[in-house]
DNA sequence: ATCAAGATTACCT
DNA sequence: GGTAATCTTGATA
């Protein structure tokens, strides 16, 4: 795969706050191996959820037992079950015992395209419409990667899912606005994006 | 034991 | 633009 020259992050850097990475993870490539083969996808809106002063967090009333992932020491995947139908995958970010972690909400496909398309639309080819709604939303993109509840709490420095290095993202280009389909904490300027890039889950 | 909400998506007009 | 589908979780309305 063309993305394999590429360095994973290091776990030191999952460490970070939740603000801190959800900047830092735009323009990086999320890999999801299954034998031999490598999705990939090029990360582009992401929204960062914690544990204070943030009412829309899973983590805002303290740990359960379905949130507990987000207090753990930063670098685990987070995936929950929302609406009946859907997986969302979140990077745990922080130190252990702060609940906090960053959703990624929207990918720029870059690598097994076919199968991503087999997952999602149960064909390999696909139009140009198609490919733009591939994995453009946080249900869409676990979808396409098979991600469910069997891969919560995966270690993001080990050899399954993981996350390394990509594009370069100039700050200029990076647009923070308010968060998408929560009711609670609506105002709080905590997604961020790549400024005009196709695959942006909504305006 | 019961219930309402929910970090979404696809399909409708 | 509007909404049905669908089910797990956490609070007890």
């Amino acid at each position: 795969m063309k993305t394999k020259q590429f360095q994973k992050l290091p776990g030191k850097l999952y460490q970070r706050d939740a603000f801190y990475l959800a900047e830092k993870l735009l323009g990086k490539y999320l890999v999801r191996r299954e034998s031999q083969k490598y999705m990939a996808g090029k990360i582009v809106e992401v929204e960062a959820y914690t544990e204070k002063e943030d009412e829309a967090s899973h983590s805002f009333n303290g740990k359960t037992k379905r949130n507990e992932l987000m207090f753990a020491s930063g670098g685990k995947l987070y995936v929950y079950f929302i609406y009946g139908n859907h997986f969302c995958c979140n990077v745990v970010c922080d130190k252990e015992g702060i609940g906090s972690a960053v959703l990624i909400r929207a990918l720029e496909p870059l690598e097994e395209i076919e199968l991503m398309a087999q997952r999602r639309f149960h064909k390999s080819e696909v139009s140009k419409k198609e490919f733009l709604n591939l994995i453009n939303g946080p249900g869409k993109i676990c979808k396409a990667f098979g991600i469910s509840k069997l891969e919560n709490g995966i270690d993001l420095c080990g050899d399954d899912i993981f996350i390394t290095e990509g594009e370069k993202v100039p700050k200029k280009n990076i647009v923070r606005t308010s968060r998408i389909g929560i009711k609670k904490s609506k105002d709080l300027p905590w997604r961020f994006y790549i400024k005009d890039n196709p695959f942006i889950s909504k305006k």
